[in-house]
DNA sequence: GGATAACCTTGACACGTTTCAGCCCGACGG
DNA sequence: CCGTCGGGCTGAAACGTGTCAAGGTTATCC
């Protein structure tokens, strides 16, 4: 019940009967202290089960062993994948993760920021809400390291890990292409996200480099990326007169995808023989849906791992370290949803 | 690129014209010190860009502003929505989590709950792997609040949030018996895991309330609670005869249900005219799946939510603080997977 | 035996806060 | 005019650790 007294590096020196400095030396460069002195002191933490306290340590070396990972969605399988990467790499060094959901908001991003800075965490991971991230210099400029993540950096000197958008909405639109589509929706948003923009900016290019004509491709826009709004989004397709409506859908996450899905199986449209589908991400619910999913597949956990590495270089060696701005490739996975060619025309 | 002086009280007091005391002050009590002077104060901190350093409060006071989350496993939904319940409290108190993932693992576990301890934090939030949960007592001896998460507490010290599992178990299978089934399987494992046998021994309950024998209810138990495991139980189900074969199958889990869902559609038995199926947690993707699952829904946010309050509560009065024992109770969600009426026998 | 080196250990200071006893000063009552 | 009071501020101590110059002991070599 009562919190039992703190057992401090002090305590334990006086049980050893040796000095703190050695204590702390024993916890901290165990080599230079000779054996017997070191089994001494182990056996003193150990009897008085002494805990270092990592505050003082962090107040005392100016930055301590947290960083701060901020994601868009916690609900998204995507980040939650993400975070598991991080999380390998840094448990692996002995790091803790405060983990952060901006929730796709600006003033929630700012507030977490704030915290983190009070925290003097060595560094931020982070997929900005926007672009403007002036925060973020400013965190750089009193020396919080900070990785963007699924973002590519725009600064020489700050890192990213990213993913190709590009080459990953050229892969699915070259798929549903060769399978013979010739009107393919693409249903992604909101626009102001990269990942959307350069993921159907890949589709057009596919599109030309097959020599087909840009309207092949149609545009829907989504107010979010989630389930709810790719439901939304196929009942607008399925709105459409059957000769002018799309035999193909090209999703710019499972989610909408899984959306789309529902909609069509519930208007008994089928999948793959009336539209075909492909979603990106390939989140594990993506091969999991009743019709398993096609989807572009991202290294999500070793995004998450990635990043965290680079952060820990840099942290450990902050003088020869080479800003990178790592680059994916992503890989089509295909499944039932996008296996039924077609014969063009 | 070099980090700039870290600014300090001192610099702010300096700047100010006043001493570190009233610096202090006015972050900490601003209604003691003179109108004047605040506002003096206030004006130096934002000049200067000042953040506190919250370790060196943190080692001054005791005890900081974070707290400890750990949870089986990030990518089931069912806990990152707990996750947000948790992170909605604590964010309005102005607190940090740190999130960790056990993983199921005893030993990972284990080494997040010393991490923590070294933190400092104020008080850890878990979903134990175990139920021996020595590890816990000794926090709990140092002063650190536990909340138990969707386990029941065994201990009256210690504060816990739960769902009542077995009536969720009564309410999945009263909905399936009434609906005329007589032929039913369980999927859930594994059996170590609480959760799993209080919702199975809830649906023998409702069993035996309808006057029905124990044999109605088959167990197929599962290595894990995922998506994988779930298909694999599903093509033992359809193993068996057809006339010896289950009309519905209850999962204790949603991801289990998707599984189950997937590979009975991919060896064309129709859900529910074939097979009616409930599912556990209603997470978001069990309405979203091709044919939208019935579930016993939990309130999973307020999970989160409410275990943080209670550490809250305890942290902010801990003299005459009740530790509670708080129980949710659960909700049937009846969509297409299980609407089906069959005439018994 | 003395000088030198190698190896351990010590003890004090610093990190950025909070807290608290005490000081100053003006107001007020007698 | 003196005494008292209290609001507002100061300054130093303390929290638990890491670091480092300096000290101490022992072994080594000539």
């Amino acid at each position: 019940m009562v919190p039992g007294p703190a057992v401090s590096i002090r305590d334990v020196a006086s049980q050893a009967g040796v000095s703190v400095g050695t204590v702390s030396n024993v916890l901290n460069r165990p080599d230079i202290v000779a054996a017997s002195t070191r089994n001494r002191v182990l056996a003193a933490i150990n009897e008085l089960g002494f805990v270092p306290n990592d505050a003082a340590r962090q107040l005392r070396r100016g930055r301590g062993r947290t960083l701060g990972l901020v994601v868009l969605d916690v609900a998204n399988p995507f980040f939650t994948d993400v975070a598991k990467g991080v999380e390998d790499a840094t448990g692996a060094a002995g790091m803790a993760v405060i983990f952060c959901n901006s929730d796709g908001d600006s003033a929630k991003e700012s507030r977490y920021l704030d915290l983190l800075e009070e925290q003097r965490v060595q560094g931020v991971l982070i997929t900005p809400v926007d672009d403007a991230n002036e925060r973020l210099v400013r965190l750089r400029e009193r020396g919080v390291l900070v990785v963007l993540l699924d973002r590519r950096s725009t600064r020489p000197d700050v890192c990213s890990v990213a993913v190709d958008d590009r080459l990953g909405g050229e892969l699915a639109m070259r798929h549903l292409v060769e399978a013979g589509h010739r009107r393919i929706a693409f249903v992604g948003g909101p626009w102001r996200l990269e990942q959307v923009r350069d993921r159907y900016h890949g589709a057009v290019h596919a599109l030309r480099e097959a020599g087909l004509a840009e309207e092949t491709l149609r545009r829907f826009e989504t107010p979010s990326p989630t389930v709810a709004a790719g439901r939304d989004a196929a009942s607008r397709i399925l709105g459409l007169p059957r000769s002018a409506r799309a035999t193909a859908v090209f999703c710019a996450n499972d989610l909408l995808a899984l959306g789309v899905l529902q909609e069509l199986t519930r208007q008994q449209v089928r999948v793959p023989e009336d539209i075909a589908l492909v979603g990106y991400d390939d989140i594990d619910f993506a091969a999991a849906a009743a019709v398993p999913l096609s989807s572009v597949r991202q290294p999500r956990q070793r995004l998450g791992q990635t990043a965290a590495q680079l952060m820990l270089d840099e942290a450990n060696d902050p003088e020869n370290h080479q800003h990178k701005q790592v680059i994916f490739e992503p890989e089509l996975v295909v499944r039932e949803s996008s296996q039924y060619a077609r014969t063009p025309g």
